[in-house]
DNA sequence: GAAAGTTGCTAAATCGAGTTAGCAAACCCT
DNA sequence: AGGGTTTGCTAACTCGATTTAGCAACTTTC
């Protein structure tokens, strides 16, 4: 008994607890009961055993009956953490969109959803090593244990990986080491003597790389480190607190290159707050990631690859894997684009 | 022919295209043929024809024969649409991942996910209207042809709107004429003369009524009515565009509604651009819609309902709606909740 | 009182893929 | 030559819901 109960209700569970036929059953469900004629005291009955066995439809089975045999479906997700802020993806939905709304036909429809993992644990997501929710994804966001889930196992579908290298996977991401590299150079350049970078305490690959390349290349071209500041997360608030311990302990700062331009806005805010002008006072460097970068005040100026380039490249490796026209795993790198606005 | 060939490729089609029966293309398919001891030549002429038909697996189908019986899936869905900025519901999606892990158990497990539609053509949703893709969904960021497509049909599972008032559903959303009323008691309790309101072209119930709103108090109050601003769309840049416009032909002007942030932000953009300092010559007030408003410079006054208030409200009838406790259409409005900031 | 119609329900097939049990044929070994 | 083993594959069932065709039983009609 313990065991029966644990079993999910289905229709075939509703008809024999009320003594009627799944067919029955599936008639009330699908408000058809009327025209079916069914009995009123019947219709009720189920009903009542709908509601005190809390059936729950299966979607998959109602899906594959449902469907029309001569339209091939194919589900496309965006999968992030939901631990990442949603606009990072906007413009990879808003080329998948483009890209899908293109490829449809009568015979052929897509369906693009976004779907969330909790940061760290991709691999617990429902559906994705057996291949049974979707046809094709993008992953980005991921953390090192996600990384490492997706070394260890090749899912069997078309995949391709934003912003981490991972060898058995299509990936595109930004130039490693040029973005970090370009911000020192611009702070540098306009004669920055104390640049310090800002990042979350936890840090993804991209991120790291980041920060990285900006430290070695403010060593190599100065012969110092460059201070590293730590922000509890990529919030603007963390990003605000951050700065405005930073600058207690360095007055001089004059330079900023932030990680993520949410931590630039938060920046931002701690600066003004202490009477510091950007950038006469302090100039900032952020990577582009926010659409709005470009309305802060003053508009950010950003070291980030070009997001139009990089999702084009993932909608070509996806479509071309899913068409098996790639097989093999490609490692697409796209440089930065330095936009120079206000801030720096 | 012409018919057999626009069917979709099956295991089946593969099958019999390479004579052979389904449960070889089946066990290739899944990477098993060694431990099946399928024979090399035939593997490779089934992933031949995998390859050159086209072979694209039927989700469905496979998620129905891979589930855990012992499990109940509940897919729970965002509906938005592309054309709205995807920040709109990341406070919803945070509350819903919140309610989701807490309700988690090992034999009921749920799967969210947001899917877009085309702004307007809701209806061309796929499994919207047969149920075979949700157990519940919250869907916002409707046009009134989605409105009307929604009135017209009332869906057969759990479904709570936001920002809409429609007769035949759960919805929830903020106390109508209550937010543009107060933005016009806000600016006009600075001594605004010329209060304005910017809009973007196209109007959804929300957007129209906090409009509608504002212009009758201003009425109200002051007996004069109050200009209205059209931007192309919401985004900044149509913000920025309409707001110079408008300050060429209405120099005056010294308060400003905009019934969403983002327009705000190219407000502030185009005032600062031909010297109007905020709030000091233009009061602006917003409605909260953006997560970054209190980083704006200067933080944006907001109207807006309290967002968490009405998340809450939204996952507490959506998950009484599947569990059946409560089954009539019932509106929920959420207050405003004015959050004083520097820009008025 | 037989034909015709109505009422209220069910048996069985179906959707597409995956798995299990098992069947021939070929091969090996005494 | 007979028994066992391996090789290479297939028939048939399963997942959960929906639909179609159709069957009893009862009622009405002439």
């Amino acid at each position: 008994m313990a065991r029966g109960e644990k079993r999910p209700v289905t229709v075939h569970t509703l008809a024999s607890h009320v003594g009627v036929s799944p067919a029955a059953v599936s008639t009330v469900l699908a408000n058809r009961h009327e025209e079916r004629r069914l009995a009123p005291a019947t219709v009720e009955r189920i009903r009542q055993a709908v509601r005190e066995l809390g059936y729950v439809p299966n979607v998959a089975a109602r899906r594959l009956r449902a469907h029309d045999p001569d339209v091939r479906h194919v589900e496309l997700g965006i999968l992030t953490s939901y631990e990442a802020p949603l606009f990072l993806i906007s413009r990879a939905l808003r080329e998948l969109q483009r890209t899908v709304d293109q490829r449809t036909s009568p015979e052929r429809r897509y369906s693009v959803s976004i779907d969330m993992y909790h940061a760290g644990r991709l691999r617990e997501m429902p559906g994705l090593l057996n291949a049974s929710r979707f046809n094709g994804v993008v992953i980005t966001n991921t953390l090192p244990e996600d990384d490492a889930f997706l070394k260890a196992t090749t899912l069997p579908y078309a995949v391709v990986v934003q912003g981490r290298r991972l060898a058995n996977y299509c990936c595109v991401l930004e130039t490693p080491g040029a973005g970090g590299r370009q911000a020192a150079e611009i702070l540098l350049g306009r004669g920055c003597r104390q640049p310090a970078v800002v990042t979350p305490r936890l840090l993804t690959e991209t991120t790291a790389d980041r920060a990285d390349a900006f430290a070695a290349a403010v060593r190599d071209l100065t012969g110092q480190g460059a201070v590293r500041v730590t922000a509890s997360d990529f919030t603007p608030q963390a990003g605000s607190d951050a700065l405005r311990a930073h600058l207690q302990a360095h007055p001089g700062c004059d330079g900023l290159f932030a990680v993520t331009d949410t931590l630039a806005l938060g920046a931002f805010q701690a600066l003004k707050a202490v009477g510091r002008r950007v950038p006469e006072d302090v100039a900032v460097v952020g990577v582009g990631d926010h659409e709005h970068a470009g309305y802060f005040d003053p508009p950010l100026t950003c070291v980030g690859p070009e997001y139009g380039t990089v999702v084009a490249e993932i909608m070509a490796l996806l479509f071309n894997l899913m068409s098996r026209r790639r097989v093999n795993p490609t490692e697409v790198f796209v440089p930065p684009a330095v936009s120079h606005r206000r801030s720096a």
